[in-house]
DNA sequence: TAAATTTACATCGTACACGATTTAATCGTA
DNA sequence: TACGATTAAATCGTGTACGATGTAAATTTA
């Protein structure tokens, strides 16, 4: 008989990134709602932050996110007059996405934001150098998931 | 003047979480989908496929889920007579979900998934020891991500 | 014990995610 | 240079997530 504990929860492999990345956005939202963004739309601020100027296809290369998801993304961040959307015209496949003043002048406003997380764990016990490995390994998972869902 | 740089994404706390977690999710959808299963929903039958006859308060406690999520989750399930929801009847406020002889069935077929993904990473250099690591600090973040976000 | 509070679940609205498909533009190649 | 293949976004449909609110039942407390 086979060991049905191969199925709970806490042997699964995939269940504990589940429940650390929606907690995670959950400690994102309060801090974001004062600059009124979602997890998700300041994720593609700081992709544009880094470099302004790109396409649906490379906001996309960073995220790992496709044009289902960004395309209403963006169109909602355009209405907040945070960027703007551009078909080229070299290439009328092609929407470049670019910041607008607003979107430019936010950044002064989310400066702190990494601050006030890491702030938010000063009295926890996990470790820096624990830490570092678990960057590591993560970034290793990340890199094998992408070549198994690709 | 501030350091841009800790806006980067590479730098984030919260990024790679995202990332891992749709991506691992991604990795379940082809073989869920020979169960006609979505991922949470694969999740809720196996917290009762470990402990059959739970509240929906107990269901959410086990995956940090709310009735607001998991109401129109357990009807879909119920849909498809995997589950049975019932109000009881010494508390008519809470409703308890038991599995059909259907969904306890379907264990069966499932055993093999957890097989399956471990198969999937055969060929990566993922070490065992560092995921033994990976996972207590993966859990330790949840217990603190919880606390913060209570 | 009647009123206030709490609890359990449901409902509603908004915003992702994502597979599948569509549309239009560009590219590759015979 | 036609024309099939590819590419970039957009669209569509389904299913989560989740804050806010609603509703009814149970519990607490004045």
């Amino acid at each position: 008989m086979e060991d049905a504990s191969v199925l709970h929860l806490k042997n699964q492999f995939c269940f504990p990134l589940y429940a650390a990345s929606r907690l995670t956005t959950k400690l994102y939202a309060p801090i974001l709602k004062a600059l009124e963004l979602t997890y998700p739309q300041y994720l593609v601020l700081m992709v544009l932050w880094e470099n302004d100027q790109q396409t649906v296809n490379a906001i996309g290369n960073c995220l790992l996110l496709e044009s289902n998801t960004l395309t209403p993304l963006l169109k909602r961040l355009e209405q907040k007059q945070l960027l703007q959307r551009t078909r080229s015209s070299k290439d009328e496949r092609v929407v470049t996405v670019g910041l607008t003043q607003k979107g430019i002048d936010l950044k002064q406003k989310a400066l702190s934001i990494p601050q006030q997380i890491t702030a938010l764990f000063e009295d926890t016990t996990l470790e820096p150098e624990n830490l570092e490995n678990f960057y590591q390994t993560l970034y290793k998972l990340i890199d094998a998931l992408k070549e198994k869902t690709a």
